[in-house]
DNA sequence: AACCATACCGCAATCGATTGTTGTTGATAA
DNA sequence: TTATCAACAACAATCGATTGCGGTATGGTT
């Protein structure tokens, strides 16, 4: 069955389409009579406007895109239901467009977006980004853009992340301070920025404090499985009493390999994490972590983008891109003294 | 700067907008010369449909709508990930509607779906979710619907999901076989149909071998932390000797309680679960598990509900709904004897 | 020279809704 | 009684692309 349109009402009513569209949306210009004649019989014939159509008027999209990595890990997920709770609230809708890491889906992605004209869109970046020419086109027909989590550094866009940096050094400070000389860590992906910079609040960390940073106590690895097999050879071969652990998946790895080594913690070792929330609580022994809300970020960046489209449509400026840099909170549990 | 349209085109060039769509979608009517030229012009111009203008002309989006109860948990991921990528093949886009759980909130996305035009829709339903009866404007616009992993049977719907009952049973009988014979249960939240599905296969199953069911063994548990609570208290206060565990939230907080009562796994307590398969391998010990594939699951149902937007297309007609039941494969790790 | 294909291209309607402009009522004031 | 204004509603253009139909050359055929 065909969906009825305003023509349908107005052909049914025998007034012009023109008047059934000024009725629907409270125009001066229409009776009251009228207006709530014209009501009753939308709600009667199910009309409901076509989305398609104001589109084309419109000339953009109540969507906003979320280009990232995957959402297969433990932290996107809760990004996204924030990010989505934010714009049901706005009436905006939510298109998903995984790159899986690479920086040719990544363009192909932005292409979509820009092909959808969207109202704006959030990115984190592939691993195998590097510039951000790519946003040209979205530059060009002016759509907001805002980085998070996974960002470029002193690109010229809004951005929303934890301070990787101050959160990575004040994780090897703690360890410091219950007493922990030997401290190793595990990262992600080397490529990412995000690691880079994890991995370089360590460094200074470590360096502050006059620790020694052995390389060798120091592993980069794609996935919970090499986290899992870097821990046990760290951990086998190294002399070791503090240990970093860049995120969920990597703590999921790494757990194990502890217990299995018998290693006691804290006594032996202390470990602490970056990590969403969840997890820690149900390893043995539980995880202290540094607690980086997924769902905060998503509306956090919602709330950014919003405000910038908003900003667009009253043909507002804005000077220059904003960094904003989420607080963490540190959630003491069991691995640590 | 404003979009480059096929208007912009043909003035430059000096000919009619129609001989421009004409020459872009190489109809025969325009001579290759020509063609060519409206090419590198199209190009040159960066020229890019407007899909707005397209969805309006052709009636319907190339967007399909995922209504689920929620992102964030083991599950949904990467059963989000099989659907994007089969999508994206076919140049679909997803368009993510969460409920949280909520009816109210799966009424309203049914009608953002409906509002916005999408060529399908895949729906894994809430747990207050009874009826079906608010897809009856998607019937109306002949959109097609596919029930996935939480379905509501019997419905006029073809539907997606393992064979929740029989994969219970087997569970069981598998525990059996390696000597259990107190086995003890936990259950998702007892609303849902599958969690009742599974109850059901598992209680079969138990009745089948003669094994006894106390009801006390059985728990129906909201979240991670309540499967814990419930670990804890079945395992100090019942004598069991065989545990099914329902889901990975589940076994994320089951699993701690096992060990922090320092029960001997497999010896002296047998454990299967239903997994994804991630987070058994890093559980200990390691858990056996009925491997449930979200991707796969994904993959199937957009194919099968592309399948059903070309037969629409066609104009063909399709007699029944199919009930597709998926294999799960048997994983044994260390929690089984 | 008259005729017909064929190749090539433009006109205008269409999708559904919005909105500036114009036109028609009726009532009120001068 | 006539001018004036308010209230009301229809016409038509617009957003960007598609497509049936019709029209004009060009070439070839007899």
């Amino acid at each position: 069955m065909k969906k009825t349109t305003i023509k349908d009402i107005a052909a049914k009513m025998e007034v012009s389409p023109s008047t059934i569209s000024r009725a629907l949306s409270d125009h001066p210009d229409i009776s009251d009579r009228l207006k709530s004649e014209i009501n009753e019989m939308a709600k009667l014939m199910k009309y409901r406007p076509s989305s398609a159509a104001l589109n084309l008027k419109r000339g953009t999209v109540k969507t906003i895109a979320l280009i990232l990595p995957e959402i297969t890990s433990f932290f996107y997920p809760s990004v996204i239901h924030g990010i989505e709770q934010t714009l049901h609230l706005q009436g905006y809708t939510l298109l998903i467009l995984p790159t899986d890491d690479r920086l040719e889906r990544e363009i192909e992605n932005i292409i979509i977006a820009y092909d959808h004209n969207v109202a704006g869109v959030l990115l984190s970046v592939s691993k195998e980004t590097i510039t951000l020419d790519h946003l040209e086109s979205l530059n060009e027909s002016n759509t907001p853009v805002i980085l998070m989590d996974k960002v470029i550094e002193d690109a010229p866009y809004s951005s929303i992340t934890i301070d990787d940096y101050k959160v990575s050094y004040q994780m090897v400070q703690h360890l410091y301070k219950s007493g922990c000389t030997h401290v190793g860590g595990i990262f992600g992906k080397a490529s990412l920025t995000i690691s880079h910079l994890r991995y370089k609040g360590f460094a200074k960390a470590l360096a502050d404090l006059g620790l020694h940073n052995d390389l060798d106590l120091v592993r980069f690895v794609n996935n919970s499985q090499e986290a899992h097999d870097n821990a046990l050879d760290l951990l086998t071969n190294c002399r070791l009493d503090g240990l970093y652990l860049m995120t969920d998946e990597i703590m999921l790895g790494v757990m194990p390999a502890v217990s299995s080594l018998n290693i006691k913690v804290p006594e032996a070792l202390s470990i602490i994490g970056i990590s969403d929330g969840l997890l820690p609580h149900f390893m043995m022994p539980k995880v202290s972590h540094m607690r980086h809300d997924g769902r905060e970020l998503g509306m956090l960046s919602a709330q950014k983008l919003i405000q910038y489209i908003n900003a667009r449509n009253n043909h507002l400026q804005w000077k220059s891109p904003e960094v904003v840099m989420m607080n963490t909170n540190i959630v003491l549990l069991d691995s640590t003294r």
